[in-house]
DNA sequence: GACCAGGTATTGC
DNA sequence: GCAATACATGGT
């Protein structure tokens, strides 16, 4: 499929927004060098790109889940198609010179627009956790409760399904300590406590109000969530990551607050400021781990 | 074995 | 309110 705006598949996937992505070479097409299997709107799917430029994305899936049109639609809506990258990182590129910087380096990467009730289970997992084990209790969740949707994948189980387990059995998943937040998010979600259809159309204060109602949820794991999800672009989610980047390139080094950096970096970035935390993001990783 | 990883809940002042 | 602490699990 000929995907309509500039992508980088490889970072956009792999930079952590997502935790459902692994690298794969069953991909069997002619020049294809990166290749990533997982799983878009339960359907899974093999999805690769002959370089980082370019607009032809290659897509393997079972045809007996889903036809190709309803799924190249999905794609399209998963990658943000309709978000001008170009625009995008023209603007923020012209913010100042570290975000100059941040853009070129992680340029083609895109915010991502996933499922919210996956994308809410998996940044309370992500709570105090490193990255891969992050990917790694999703998966075993998936394969645990979660239903077969294709090419060796399951899809993440439904919040019905999580709320009548045991915290032991969701622990079998490695999890840890956030199994009972596991739980709990699940049970607010099919008892309709928390209804994630209405986050959506609320002011932004009160949409990160609601989501922090479910235990496990904090100021950062609710911001990905919108940010990631419900593509509230102008939120500024901040962890130890950002913090440090901000501190770093911002403030001299001098240690800031997460609830300052949040409002610098809304302030600072404004309608961008979600596009500009993926980049700072990823920048910081890639740049600033290497002097720690 | 200490320390860290896309933080948060709990406790004590 | 705000600082200190514990927290499962896996990796260095």
């Amino acid at each position: 499929m000929d995907f309509g705006g500039s992508i980088d598949l490889a970072t956009t996937l792999q930079c952590g927004q997502a935790f459902r992505w692994k690298r794969t070479t069953s991909l069997q097409v002619p020049g294809t060098l990166i290749a990533f299997k997982g799983v878009v709107s339960s359907w899974g799917i093999v999805i690769g790109q002959e370089e980082p430029g370019s607009p032809r994305l290659y897509v393997q899936y079972d045809s007996s889940f889903v036809k190709r049109e309803r799924l190249e639609k999905a794609i399209r809506e998963y990658l943000a198609e309709d978000d001008d990258l170009c625009f995008i990182s023209r603007r923020l590129g012209a913010t100042d010179k570290v975000m100059a910087q941040a853009v070129e380096y992680g340029a083609g990467l895109r915010v991502l627009i996933q499922e919210p009730w996956e994308c809410l289970a998996s940044y309370i997992i992500s709570a105090n956790n490193s990255i891969p084990n992050v990917a790694r209790v999703v998966s075993s969740l998936s394969r645990r409760y979660g239903e077969p949707c294709g090419l060796g994948e399951y899809t993440f189980p439904r919040p019905e399904v999580l709320s009548a387990c045991s915290c032991e059995d969701i622990r079998l998943s490695k999890c840890g300590y956030r199994d009972r937040f596991l739980v709990d998010a699940a049970t607010k979600i099919a008892s309709g406590e928390v209804r994630l259809g209405e986050i959506r159309k609320m002011p932004l204060s009160e949409a990160r109000r609601e989501l922090m109602r479910i235990d496990g949820v904090g100021p950062k794991v609710a911001d990905c969530v919108l940010l990631f999800a419900y593509h509230r672009l102008e939120v500024f989610p901040v962890d130890v990551w950002i913090a440090r980047a901000v501190s770093h390139f911002y403030m001299d080094g001098v240690a800031i607050a997460p609830g300052a950096a949040r409002a610098f970096g809304m302030e600072r970035f404004g309608d961008l400021a979600g596009y500009a935390q993926e980049y700072l993001f990823h920048y910081a990783r890639g740049v600033l781990s290497k002097e720690r």
